[in-house]
DNA sequence: CTAGGGTTAG
């Protein structure tokens, strides 16, 4: 008696708990439930469950995640099977049909996504750092050189004027909102009155280019006859590289041609440049006719224009084509080198027909490239051996990959987070989990973050790699550690396996830690997951907590599986507690379940 | 009288 009076104190003051807290008083409620069982030997016909199997027990968690969203785990757990066995066929497929789409529908291809934006004004940075490196190095050369004082500042304030009015236009544009744009240019060339020459007008239109006023930069072109200036050389060239910017290259090369009916002569760098923008679209075709053009002028194409056509050629598929021009481009450099040393290939060649040799899966050859370009005397980059991580993650060999990382390092060259988010990505992509453990151990020490997708993944893949391996327990532990210290979201299977993995540690206090955080994080657990802890529980003997999950997910409003109740109902029949089996059985049907465990007493009557 | 060009992952 005594007993049960001190459980139901105990149960009454812990009622008005809040959420975080029902761990405890569920354990109390438990105790009550142990105590009125044992009395309930004596009094038959009182039903301990009544209390929160019954109607109108509230929610425990306030708005649980629906759990079905995507699907059934039969038709999950399908898909993901046709999936991996689909995968292989499935990259060099997609490859391919893209390369085809591009050439034909390439009239619609409009910007990547934000993230060639953010390259964008990374590039742009980039280039204006090193813009002004360029002119740090050439005053201090100026300094040094043998020019009067007055030639080297002519010389120097010339050359740093134009950029600079150029910048500062930009700067201006930018400054204002989209919508005052152009109000603000005429206000600009009014300014100007009559004193307007041409170089303004062309730093006017760059500027425009510059900041991506590209449509403005067009009118102003068309209003130049107003202003009673005609083009020259320079503004048909700027004019080519802002068709080339809005990918419109057609239109470029409509402007080229115009261009050499009125007289003038394109630069390399222009040609190279429109080349640079029809390449990129696959329209081949075109390019080759501008370098026909560049043959008739008489302006030779230098490395930079043929790595252009060189990228073209592999981004629509003609691999093979780029391979023998880069074969040629060699044999040029090494049969005549008086006037080739323009058109010897550079590492970005050489990058570039790797890239595409492994895109279709030939990372052997490209391997041979890059023998080939060290023997050379090349340096490569870390952009060529991306391109290889990437063949390599694609073909299935990631581990060539790390191989390959290593020798690198003994090269020289240092990895950058693309190099290993690459290899951590095709090593998790093709299950080889611990080398995914090393590299990450690795981004981890020099400082890089890995993704949070690639970290469920691999917390998942050393979960299940731990059931046969236990001394990789404490990597499971490492890493689910960082992921909350780094605040990253975990998903809801990959709580399930670590909860599992708990289980199988026989470590259920942590599973059920675990399941708390998981809740907590708004995901209400799957049946599997749940029946996994009830397991784990009985298998230790704990057989009031167990019990004490069930009702937990009774009070979120969820429906419990039979297993749940078979588990239980075995373990009261392992431990003699007929009673208490029976009550399970009891709740069980009440809520329309017929478990398929029917309380036994075959083994002895426990009393307490 | 000059400006101005090229490479990488999911």
């Amino acid at each position: 008696m005594d007993e049960i009076e001190v459980a139901v104190k105990k149960f009454s003051e812990n009622r008005k708990s809040t959420l975080f807290d029902e761990y405890e008083r569920l354990s109390v409620e438990i105790q009550l439930n142990q105590a009125m069982l044992r009395r309930s030997l004596s009094e038959p016909g009182t039903s301990m469950f009544r209390a929160h199997l019954g109607v109108g027990a509230p929610p425990l968690v306030q708005q649980p995640v629906e759990q079905g969203k995507r699907g059934t785990s039969w038709g999950n757990g399908l898909h993901k099977i046709v999936k991996k066995l689909l995968r292989p066929v499935f990259w060099k497929k997609k490859g391919r049909k893209n390369v085809h789409h591009h050439v034909e529908k390439e009239q619609q291809e409009p910007s990547r996504s934000k993230n060639n934006n953010d390259l964008k004004s990374w590039k742009r940075f980039s280039k204006s750092v090193s813009n002004s490196f360029r002119i740090q190095s050439y005053s201090s050369a100026s300094n040094s050189s043998t020019l009067s004082l007055t030639e080297m500042k002519g010389e120097y304030q010339e050359y740093n004027s134009s950029k600079a009015k150029v910048k500062q236009l930009v700067d201006e544009i930018r400054a204002t909102p989209p919508q005052e744009r152009s109000k603000i240019l005429d206000s600009m060339i009014e300014k100007q009155g009559e004193s307007k020459t041409i170089g303004y007008i062309n730093d006017l239109i760059m500027g425009l280019v510059m900041a991506e006023e590209l449509d403005l930069a067009l009118k102003l072109f068309d209003e130049m006859p107003l202003h009673g200036l005609s083009p020259d050389c320079w503004t048909y060239s700027i004019l080519i590289r802002c068709y080339c910017k809005k990918n419109q290259p057609d239109e470029g090369k409509r402007v080229l041609d115009c261009m050499i009916e009125n007289g003038f002569r394109p630069n390399v760098v222009t040609l190279t440049i429109l080349v640079n923008s029809l390449c990129s679209r696959g329209r081949l075709q075109r390019a080759f006719q501008v370098l026909e053009i560049m043959g008739e002028l008489g302006c030779n194409p230098n490395v930079q224009t043929y790595n252009c056509v060189l990228k073209g050629l592999c981004f629509v598929g003609r691999v093979e084509e780029a391979y023998d021009m880069l074969m040629g481009l060699k044999r040029k450099g090494d049969n005549d080198n008086e006037d080739s040393s323009s058109t010897n290939p550079d590492i970005y060649s050489y990058t570039a027909v790797m890239d595409g040799l492994c895109k279709v899966g030939r990372s052997g050859e490209a391997m041979e490239l890059l023998e080939e370009a060290i023997a050379m005397g090349l340096t490569p980059s870390v952009v060529t051996y991306n391109a290889l991580f990437n063949g390599y993650c694609k073909e299935g060999k990631p581990r060539k990959g790390v191989g390959l990382l290593k020798q690198m390092k003994d090269r020289g060259c240092v990895p950058d987070y693309i190099s290993y988010s690459t290899l951590l990505h095709g090593l998790l992509k093709w299950g080889k989990f611990m080398a995914a453990y090393w590299v990450y151990k690795e981004m981890a020490e020099v400082g890089f973050k890995v993704d949070g997708r690639m970290m469920n993944t691999l917390l998942r893949g050393l979960c299940r790699k731990s059931w046969n391996e236990q001394e990789l327990f404490k990597f499971v532990d490492e890493i689910y550690a960082k992921m909350k210290s780094w605040d990253y979201s975990v998903f809801p299977d990959t709580y399930y396996l670590v909860i599992q993995t708990f289980c199988i540690r026989k470590e259920v206090d942590m599973a059920l830690i675990t399941l708390k955080e998981m809740i907590e994080a708004g995901y209400f657990p799957r049946m599997v997951t749940i029946n996994r802890i009830i397991r784990g529980l009985c298998k230790e003997g704990k057989i009031s907590q167990a019990l004490s999950i069930l009702v937990l997910v009774c009070e979120a409003g969820k429906f419990p599986s039979k297993i749940s109740f078979n588990i239980l109902i075995d373990e009261f029949n392992r431990q003699g507690f007929v009673l208490g089996a029976c009550n399970v059985y009891g709740a069980a049907l009440k809520l329309g379940i017929i478990p398929h465990q029917i309380p036994s007493s075959s083994q002895q009557i426990k009393l307490p």
